[in-house]
DNA sequence: TCGCATTGCTTAACATGTTAACTGAAAGGG
DNA sequence: CCCTTTCAGTTAACATGTTAAGCAATGCGA
């Protein structure tokens, strides 16, 4: 035993067997191996992700995008003024709606997705190896099953 | 269809489908379900987990603590003198090591614990009857299994 | 069409995440 | 012992997370 252990009055689960828990050390444990890549790039990795959304869809907006990358829309605000000035990203204004700002990746940025593309594809091969490619499905499906059953039922 | 898609021309899997975004959304919807509570009793969500490991380890040094909290040690620097300040925690130095400082709950900090952890196993008692005890007890095996395959092994 | 709530986005303020540099204490080797 | 290395924590600097407030454009009912 490396440490004494004492029992908690509470009703709580034990912390590290819990839902919260398990998928935040799950996600650094996976980021673990992103993280330096990008770093060595100059990219966080937030802005890694979505720099992914904009390649996948062409011009949306603010909005879409902060869903599709998972980025509240204050970050998201800083973000996007990091990306721009970089020049890896373009903003203009919806035609058909004032409020609303559409973003499109520039030759620039698309370049430089497909320059770190590549390495981030490899690390997730890495990655499947270690796991396997069928028990990565799985847990992807069970998780959206758990996103779904917890999505607007209040 | 919402909105307009298209082919992007790296080797990337679909964001959406990836470990890192989808441990993000999946922790990020279980995570709404505690945030207000937690923002009524005036805490984060790294402050209630650093109480939590403190209530359930009697007098752990701040890398443990830093470990079973899954809070890098910077961030657990500066989360400690908050609740030092807040009378939460009490820090002695290890008499045996002068660099470590042994991290203690205070009774005010238990009085917080045994206030709050009512409310939070509440909600997770709901979770658990959204999404099943079964399946998340599967999930979590399934994320122990990950994290372990991931770990140490580069 | 006026008045007002709603929507899309930004700004502000404070807490945490992330990397690097730094300080003091302990450990090890010569 | 001294010197160097390692280790535990802290501080610094910048980016993001989180909640609340603000602002302009839009939608909508009276």
């Amino acid at each position: 035993m490396s440490s004494i252990e004492k029992k908690p009055i509470t009703a709580l689960s034990r912390t590290r067997r819990t839902l919260p828990m398990a998928l935040l050390r799950a996600r650094e444990t996976v980021m673990d191996r992103f993280r330096p890549m990008l770093h060595r790039h100059g990219v966080t990795e937030q802005q890694w992700r979505v720099l992914r959304v904009l390649d996948e869809a062409d011009s949306i907006d603010a909005s879409e995008l902060a869903e599709g990358a998972a980025i509240l829309a204050p970050s998201l605000s800083r973000i996007l003024k990091t990306l721009e000035t970089r020049g890896f990203i373009e903003l203009r204004k919806d035609p058909g709606d004032g409020r609303r700002s559409l973003i499109s990746l520039t030759r620039a940025g698309s370049a430089f997705l497909a320059e770190v593309a590549p390495e981030s594809a490899e690390i997730y091969k890495e990655i499947e190896g270690l796991i396997g490619a069928q028990r990565i499905e799985t847990l992807l499906d069970e998780i959206d099953t758990l996103i779904v059953s917890l999505s607007e039922k209040r």
